[in-house]
DNA sequence: AGCACGCCGACT
DNA sequence: GTCGGCGTGCTC
């Protein structure tokens, strides 16, 4: 019925649909028509007062008036996100079939998100006089940077992809260079960077990880001299919220930020990078499961500008992409300078004896490296003192009682701690099984490594790299500090030692466990732990010094492992894209999860086999029904859509909750998203008593 | 998703 | 007698 205007509201709540409101008693019919979408609006709902997002002014409702409920205020008078950038958090939401409401909340700062604070900066900035930029994150960096280093030369490589992206520019293509550790990526960024500053157009710079921000800040105001903003969760909400509208407002020539940063607002976007971009930390877990770097690549096609991806270990799936010509490939092949690639060498450990998890042979590698006064840094996967405790006399194994899961014993205070839960307790003497002393530590972790080559290498400084080690604030660069003060000393570390850091003294880096990572069970373990042994491997003989490298296996035959170290990354991924290939795994075939999660034992899997069996029909339908078209007759092979499970997740029970899922697998992008919608649709009517469930678009693994 | 409402067990 | 457990149902 015709009433006057109705505000349609996109609240961020787990809810499928929009709600309408009255306006503001305040408002004027007049004022209303000319608000546009994305204008913050607060409103009752329900008991509370929430911040949600407007989507049209309406003329008609479908809600019986007496539900209807006068909004409260308008936050906004014009959108605080350009027109491009609503299109792209359109997309997302259907992408990944997450509400509008949610998926907006998450492009806002939390200080703009929430109902209780108006914007404090501003009034801040007004009572004392502090420029915009005052609050900033990024003004101290500005002031460090004096000095203003010569521009290094551009091998013929590096020219060739700097030439080609220019030569390209303002218009979308997504491009990747694929170099090798060490081969002077960077200095191709900083010259595009420099590019798209001289036409005076923004840069939106991705990194995997908060610790990387700090260097790749330095590396950019050392050469430009343009304000920065800086986007990240370890920075405070006053710091993120400045940021943001520096950003917004244009005051920000680039923007460095991880995975959440692709959400900013930009007023004159001209280029995205995204380092490291087979890093796994570009997924967001939890929320609405996007990929940052996929994200990018739509956000730059919407704003229609080059989008630059890097890595000197790509994911499968860009190099995919490349090898069918939807992106444009650069290789860099050489190091920069006179650095040389080291060499990998495999250590068969068969039926040598270990001291924690260490050869002889490699022992005796480590003490010359430390004569010679290089720096050693060894790779475990595996944080704490040791994987199990557990009784001698009759075999118990101290259990996480929230997870299918042993825990790990940890030092420093002596505790039992659950990597999966976060759970901790004191450390028990007597057995709960036999309630005999004979508890004992099995395995070895960093913590153990780092006691005992402490005791092996007197006087030689040691340095553990975890979660463990590095949890407190500003203690990884401390840490990091220490070991580029270029003393010999020993470097131990998990997943970090991948990450991008630099390590210019090191000349002798070790993989302590390459079998873990080669017979892990998901599709993507094998691609992963090439990534990671290449990766670590390029942390050696990056400066003057030769570098070498040692991979410590029990399959020195293995052939895939073979091909990494003999042949390198590229011919690797080839040979295991096959594997892919053959195996029907992404990208040969896209995948959406479907998890649920109880409190009671098989109530997950109940619910999830309901779910199954009430889809089954349609995916029939969709079998002799492409939504292409209308065929009557049945698609033969491949079935258009597979629905696999339900199964128990591999640690069934996890932080108190018994999991399951249920794998939605599809060759046609289009009919996995016309099939989810229809799930979503019947997952929302099903009664889920006392069961969660979630649905992830493209997950990185099946857990 | 939250958050209220509602109906049954152990406490000041 | 109440505090609080989480089952159910609704939010413009």
């Amino acid at each position: 019925m015709a009433i006057s205007p109705i505000l349609r509201i996109a609240l961020p709540v787990a809810l499928h649909r929009y709600f309408d409101y009255l306006l503001p008693v305040a408002l004027s019919d007049h004022a209303a028509l000319a608000l546009r979408q994305g204008v913050r609006v607060l409103v009752p709902f329900r008991s509370r007062q929430i911040v949600g997002f407007l989507v049209e002014v309406s003329e008609t409702t479908a809600v019986p008036l007496e539900k209807l409920k006068n909004a409260i205020t308008l936050l906004d008078t014009a959108p605080l996100l350009p027109d491009k950038l609503l299109t792209l958090l359109h997309w997302v939401s259907r992408y990944y079939h997450a509400p509008l409401g949610e998926v907006l909340a998450t492009a806002f700062p939390a200080l703009l998100r929430r109902a209780d604070v108006k914007d404090k900066i501003s009034r801040k900035r007004k009572s004392n006089g502090l420029s915009e930029s005052g609050a900033s994150s990024t003004v101290d960096l500005l002031l460090e940077s004096t000095e203003l280093p010569s521009i290094p030369h551009l091998n013929r490589e590096q020219q060739d992809a700097v030439d080609a992206i220019i030569q390209g520019w303002n218009q979308f293509k997504v491009y990747l260079l694929q170099g090798v550790t060490g081969s002077g990526k960077t200095e191709v960024y900083l010259r595009l960077i420099d590019y798209a500053l001289q036409l005076k157009q923004q840069v939106l710079f991705l990194v995997p990880e908060i610790s990387l921000t700090p260097q790749t800040v330095s590396r950019l105001t050392t050469r430009f001299n343009v304000p920065l903003a800086i986007f990240h969760s370890g920075l405070t909400e006053q710091q993120r919220l400045a940021d943001w509208h520096r950003a917004r407002t244009e005051k920000a020539a680039i923007v460095v930020g991880t995975r959440s940063a692709v959400f900013i607002p930009l007023q004159t976007p001209g280029l995205i990078i995204i380092d490291e971009e087979h890093d796994s930390a570009f997924k967001q877990e939890g929320g609405i499961a996007y990929h940052a770097r996929d994200l990018a690549i739509m956000r730059a096609k919407i704003a229609n500008h080059p989008i630059l991806l890097g890595s000197a270990t790509p994911a499968f799936e860009t190099l995919w992409n490349a090898d069918c010509n939807r992106y444009q490939r650069f290789f860099l092949s050489k190091r920069a300078g006179n650095a040389v690639l080291p060499r990998i060498q495999l250590l068969d450990v068969r039926a040598q004896k270990l001291t924690a998890g260490l050869s002889s042979g490699l022992l005796t590698k480590i003490q010359q490296h430390l004569t010679a006064r290089g720096q050693v840094l060894l790779f475990l996967n595996r944080r704490g003192f040791a994987p199990l405790y557990l009784c001698h006399a009759c075999g118990w194994i101290a259990p996480c009682k929230h997870c299918d899961s042993p825990l790990r014993l940890h030092q420093n205070p002596s505790s039992l701690r659950c990597h999966h839960c976060g759970d901790c307790q004191k450390l028990m003497e007597i057995c709960e099984g036999c309630q005999q002393a004979q508890l004992f530590d099995l395995g070895h972790g960093t913590q153990k490594l780092e006691k005992i080559l402490t005791a092996y290498f007197p006087g030689i400084a040691c340095f553990r790299l975890d979660t463990d080690s590095t949890r407190k604030k500003q203690r990884l660069t401390t840490l990091l500090k220490q070991v580029q003060a270029g003393e010999p000393c020993i470097v131990i570390g998990t997943q970090i030692l991948a990450k991008g850091h630099h390590f210019p003294a090191v000349t002798l880096v070790a993989i302590i466990d390459a079998d873990a990572g080669l017979f892990g069970s998901g599709f993507r373990s094998l691609e992963h732990s090439g990534q990671l042994i290449i990766q670590v491997a390029g942390r050696a003989g990056r400066a003057i010094l030769p570098g070498e490298v040692v991979v410590q296996t029990h399959h020195p035959h293995h052939p895939l492992l073979n091909q990494l170290v003999q042949a390198g990354y590229e011919s690797f991924s080839q040979l295991a894209l096959q594997e892919r290939q053959r195996a029907g795994w992404p990208p040969f075939s896209h995948l959406a999860l479907l998890r649920a999660a109880s409190r009671h034992p098989n109530q997950a899997m109940d619910f999830l086999h309901q779910i199954k069996q009430q889809l089954s029909n349609l995916a029939i339908s969709t079998a002799i029904n492409p939504l292409i078209g209308s065929y009557s007759r049945p698609v033969a092979n491949p079935p258009p859509l597979k629905l696999l499970g339900p199964i128990p997740a591999l640690m069934e029970k996890r932080a108190g909750y018994y999991r399951a899922q249920l794998l939605f697998q599809a060759h046609k992008r289009e009919i996995l998203h016309q099939n989810l919608q229809i799930a979503r649709k019947k997952l929302e009517t099903i009664k889920a008593k006392s069961v969660r469930w979630a649905l992830e678009v493209d997950p990185l693994e099946l857990i």
